[in-house]
RNA sequence: GGAGAGUUGGCCGAGAGGCUGAAGGCGCUCCCCUGCUAAGGGAGUAUGGGUUUUAUCGCCCAUCGAGGGUUCGAAUCCCUCACUCUCCGCCA
C-alpha cells in the first residue's frame, strides 16, 4: 500500500508515476471519496466526543445523587445519529481500502521505461554458453530417460502441469536445494526457517497477493480461510507483521526452502511443455528486512547472493532490470536472474529480486523503533529467489548433458550426491 | 475429538458498568544526590487515526485477543469466533 499521505499533497506525482505502469488512476474518483471520507469522518467523531462527555455528566451527576433524567432526554436523539454517521464512515473507508490496496507501487527512479518483457535492461551476462558436437536435448527428453522425469505420472495422480521426479534426478533436486541453504547460511548470513505452507488471507494481504490475485492461488480451505503459498516469501515475511522491530536488530535475513502452489489461470498455453511452469514446485527464497536508508544496497547484496548459486553451479546467465511493465505489483525495483537452458537456446527466468520498499511494511505494520526520533517508522523488506530449484534442475540437466544424454554433476553439487558422477 | 482455565501496556499484574488509556511493580530514558560501585529521590515512558501537508503544541476519536450486541455510558454484562494452557483420547 502507498502512503495516503503522498495522495493528499502529491496527487498528480501519484498519477504520473502510476502511468508509468499503464495503470489507469482516476484522481477525481479519489478526491471525491477523500472529501466524503473528511468530512463523515469527522462529523462522526464530533458525535462521539458529544455522547462521550453527555456520558460522563451523567455519571458525575449519579454520584451526586442527582437527578439525571433530563441530561438523559438530551443524549435520546444521538444514538441513531451516531449509528447512521458510523455505518457512513465504515462504509467509505472500506471503499477507501479496496482502491488503496489495488494501487501497485511505485517505481524506483532507475527503472526504465517499456511495456513488456521485451524492453527489459540487460545489466550483465555471466558464463560461458556451452558449445555441443551435437543437438541438444531439452529437459524432457533428458528426463524421459528411466523415468526420471515422469509428466504422464503426474497428471495421473493430480493433474496437468504436476511432475514425478525419481531416483537421481529426486536426489539432484534436493542437493540443489541443500547447496543454495548452506551457502545462504554460511556464506551470505541468512537464517534458516521453516514455515507453514497454508497462511491465511491476512498474511496474503500483508505481502501483496490479495486481494487482486486471488484467482493465482490454491485455496485449500474455506472456514478459516488457508490458502497453499505461492512463495515463502508470503509466510517469511509476515514473521515481522504487526511487529516494531528492535533497532540493533536490523537487518534480518531469512533464508527458507519451500514448495509453491501457483494456480497461474490464465496461464495455460505458455510453457506447456516440461518443468518450466508448474503448479507446483520447490524453491529456496531469501528475505531481508532492512532500515530505510539501507534497502538500495541491500537489494544489490540480496541479488549477489542470488547470483552467487550460479556461478557455484556455472551455469550462464544473463541479468536483467525489469522495466516499467514488467515489474510486479508490489515491487519498486526487480532485477530477474535468467538461466541460459541449451534446450530452447534461450534464457530463462530462475530468480527475480524485489526491493518492496515499505510497500508491504505498510500493509504488514512492520516497523522499526528509529534510535534519532524514538517513533516506530515503516522498515523497508526485500526478497529474492535464491533460487528456484525446479528450473535450476532444468539448467544443470540441459548444461551438464553429453552425447547419449548423461547429466555430469556439477562440482558444487558431488558432496550432496553420495559420490554419484553422472546420471543415466 | 472431550472437559476445564485463561487472553489487560515492553514484561508482570490490579481493575468486576461511570473523572480508568487503564492502580502497583519490573524494565527503559532523563534529572538530582552520593569518592567508585551499590542503594536512594524526582520526572517521563502504548499504538493508530482525525484536526487543510510536515514539525511543535493543543484538542478530539479509536484500541484492554477479534467481531457483534445490551446501555446515556463497557476492560467490566451478553453472544460468536480465534488463540494459549491443563487433563483425557488419538496420533508422526
Amino acid at each position: 500500500m502507498l502512503d495516503p499521505r503522498l495522495f493528499r499533497t502529491e496527487l498528480d506525482f501519484v498519477k504520473e508515476q502510476l502511468n508509468r505502469r499503464s495503470f489507469d488512476f482516476n484522481p477525481e474518483y479519489y478526491s471525491e471519496l477523500e472529501a466524503r471520507r473528511k468530512d463523515i469522518q469527522v462529523k462522526t467523531q464530533e458525535l462521539q466526543n458529544e455522547r462521550n462527555s453527555s456520558s460522563k455528566a451523567i455519571g458525575i451527576a449519579k454520584a451526586k445523587g442527582e437527578d439525571v433524567q433530563p441530561l438523559l432526554d438530551q443524549v435520546q436523539h444521538l444514538g441513531d445519529e451516531l449509528k447512521a454517521a458510523e455505518t457512513e464512515l465504515s462504509d467509505i473507508q472500506s471503499k477507501m481500502t479496496a482502491l488503496m490496496e489495488g494501487i501497485p507501487n511505485l517505481l524506483d527512479q532507475s527503472v526504465p521505461n517499456g511495456k513488456s518483457e521485451d524492453d527489459n535492461l540487460e545489466i550483465s551476462r555471466w558464463g560461458e554458453i556451452p558449445s555441443f558436437d551435437f543437438e541438444p536435448k531439452d529437459h524432457v527428453d533428458l528426463g524421459a530417460i528411466n523415468k526420471g522425469m515422469d509428466f504422464e505420472l503426474g497428471a495421473k495422480i493430480a493433474s496437468a502441469r504436476f511432475v514425478v521426479l525419481n531416483g537421481p534426478l529426486a536426489r539432484l533436486q534436493r542437493a540443489i536445494i541443500q547447496l543454495m541453504l548452506d551457502t545462504h547460511t554460511s556464506e551470505h548470513g541468512y537464517s534458516e526457517t521453516y514455515v507453514p505452507f497454508l497462511v491465511n488471507a491476512d498474511s496474503l494481504r500483508g505481502t501483496g497477493q490479495l486481494p487482486k490475485f486471488e484467482a493465482d492461488l490454491f485455496k485449500a480451505n474455506d472456514d478459516p480461510a488457508l490458502y497453499l503459498i505461492p512463495t515463502a516469501e508470503v509466510p517469511v515475511t509476515n514473521i515481522v507483521r504487526d511487529v516494531i522491530i528492535d533497532a540493533k536488530d536490523l537487518p534480518l535475513k531469512f533464508v527458507c526452502h519451500s514448495p509453491c502452489f501457483r494456480s497461474e489461470a490464465g496461464a495455460y498455453g505458455r510453457d506447456v511443455r516440461g518443468m518450466i511452469r508448474q503448479h507446483q514446485f520447490e524453491k529456496v527464497e531469501i528475505v531481508q528486512i532492512v532500515r530505510p536508508e539501507d534497502s538500495a544496497q541491500a537489494h544489490e547484496e540480496l541479488t549477489h547472493h542470488a547470483e552467487a548459486i550460479l556461478k557455484k553451479l556455472k551455469l550462464p546467465y544473463r541479468k536483467m532490470l525489469l522495466c516499467a511493465g514488467d515489474t510486479g505489483f508490489s515491487s519498486t525495483k526487480t532485477y530477474d536472474l535468467e538461466v541460459w537452458l541449451p534446450g530452447q537456446a534461450t534464457y530463462r527466468e530462475i530468480s527475480s529480486c524485489s526491493n518492496f520498499k515499505d510497500f508491504q511494511a505498510r500493509r504488514l505494520q512492520a516497523r522499526w523503533r528509529n534510535p534519532e526520533t524514538g517513533k516506530p517508522e515503516l522498515v523497508h523488506t526485500l526478497n529474492g529467489s535464491g533460487l528456484a530449484a525446479g528450473r535450476t534442475l532444468i539448467a544443470v540437466m540441459e548444461n551438464y548433458q553429453d552425447a547419449e544424454g548423461r547429466i555430469r554433476i556439477p562440482e558444487a553439487l558431488k558432496p550432496y550426491m553420495g559420490g554419484l558422477e553422472v546420471i543415466g
